[in-house]
DNA sequence: TTGCAAATTAAAATCGATATTATTTGACTT
DNA sequence: AAGTCAAATAATATCGATTTTAATTTGCAA
């Protein structure tokens, strides 16, 4: 729990006009939700309030709010009367994760590809190409996450999903698309070696596009699973030598 | 929204021993929630932090608190720098939480199936056969919604799904449940004329048990799209009357 | 009248102080 | 040495006042 985090206090500093200045709650929110979902702030760790009120800059009315809705993206827990604590990992939960995942993504994609128009198709195609165009990583030795590469490739898997007509569907992928996203980023650097992942999405696009849906169902399952074996094993390292802080 | 509501101002006169005092959010999110759900609270309502401090008899930051938590249930709708409300009803996400819950639980069902154990099963024939014996309505002419048949019949739709082996996904099921509630609610009192309701329990529950999945997802759709058909009418009925408050 | 802008009012958001509850410490007993 | 209890400390939860923002009204000019 060490290291910068952004001054909230002048978020409303908005000279850029037609930016409706956002309340420091969901500014909060963001920020930990990004400091959460980094692994900047770890699992188990207690949130008191009144280190997060100087940490991010903010009273501790905002604090409480923003923790209270990350409590709803199961990040966060709620203790009465004991305060709040960052969410533990485990090897059990991921496993939940990447069962549901694939669950509820294979129905929202067989939708998507059922009923998803061109535009949904052209949306696919270019997120599709976006992805391939960025680096996993910074660095070409050393992993170093790519913010950027991190944004696309959420954007391309969403955008798979998008079509499938449901919203409140859409939406609990989105949020166990994060839940997942901790993992990775707490799983350490490198967690790919040798798997042309690239090669995944794009066969996974291809087959949307050409709405064979067997297949695609097919590859986003593979494409889940592979991942997370290799996940699995590092939670697991991770867990057992885990230290409950503070 | 001229009614009695619970004074949470002496909650922790909890003489009971045992019962570890909650914090007076999580009482007034209950009670909020629930006062949503019944319809007490209507769609579309402003939710004036003022108002509801005294309603509820607590201070802001416990409401505040409780709205926060009730946005992640999709029941209140923030807006920041102009507060909360009720979220509206339509017929259009009538039919997406009804599409969505289908797509959901049928999965939840199937793997509830596939994996439940005797002690699950006797827990599905434990709750068929206490929501069999207690009356939708607890007046023979006039419809009056009897608590224990609401509380008995969500843990009726529950148990069949409780073995499914994800508490996330039966999270998502407990959530879309409530929010079909209200519409059930909202609707209005005597929903459902002539249809056997607890026919089609036990009908559905007949099928879990014999571990007969096709046809139990087919009951579950089928109990599922006939209460929607009735509901949606009402809804659109509503909807148009509707007046836009404060 | 109608449109606009300043002034007013109302509400949301935030803060910081207080009350409440949990946790730790340390003296004392067995 | 281990256990128990009470005081001291630390943290949470809550309140009420203040600041900031939005909504409304009013007054003035075209």
């Amino acid at each position: 729990m060490d290291q910068i985090f952004k001054d909230l206090s002048d978020a409303e500093s908005d000279k850029s006009a037609g930016t409706k200045s956002q309340s420091r709650t969901s500014l909060t929110y963001s920020a930990m939700r990004e400091d959460i979902i980094s692994g900047a702030l770890e699992p188990g760790l207690k949130l008191k309030i009144e280190d997060l009120s100087k940490r991010y800059n903010v009273g501790s009315s905002p604090i409480r709010e923003a923790l209270s809705l990350l409590t709803s993206d199961a990040l966060v827990s709620r203790n009465d009367q004991r305060g709040f604590r960052v969410v533990e990992v485990s090897a059990g939960e991921f496993d939940e994760l990447l069962k549901t995942r694939i669950w509820i993504e294979q129905r929202a994609l067989e939708e998507s590809i059922a009923h998803g128009d061109t535009e949904w198709e052209e949306n696919v195609i270019l997120a599709t190409y976006r992805l391939s165009r960025v680096a996993r990583s910074t660095s070409e030795d050393s992993f170093i996450a790519n913010e950027q590469w991190e944004k696309l490739h959420k954007q391309f898997h969403m955008s798979l999903l998008s079509a499938c007509g449901s919203s409140i569907l859409l939406r609990f992928c989105d949020q166990l698309y994060d839940r997942n996203t901790r993992y990775r980023h707490l799983s350490g650097p490198s967690a790919y070696p040798k798997r042309t992942i690239n090669d995944e999405h794009t066969a996974l696009s291809d087959a949307v596009i050409a709405r064979d849906c067997e297949i695609a169902v097919k590859l986003l399952i593979e494409h889940y699973s592979a991942t997370g074996n290799l996940l699995r094993k590092k939670i697991l390292k991770r867990s057992v030598g885990a230290v409950k802080s503070n």
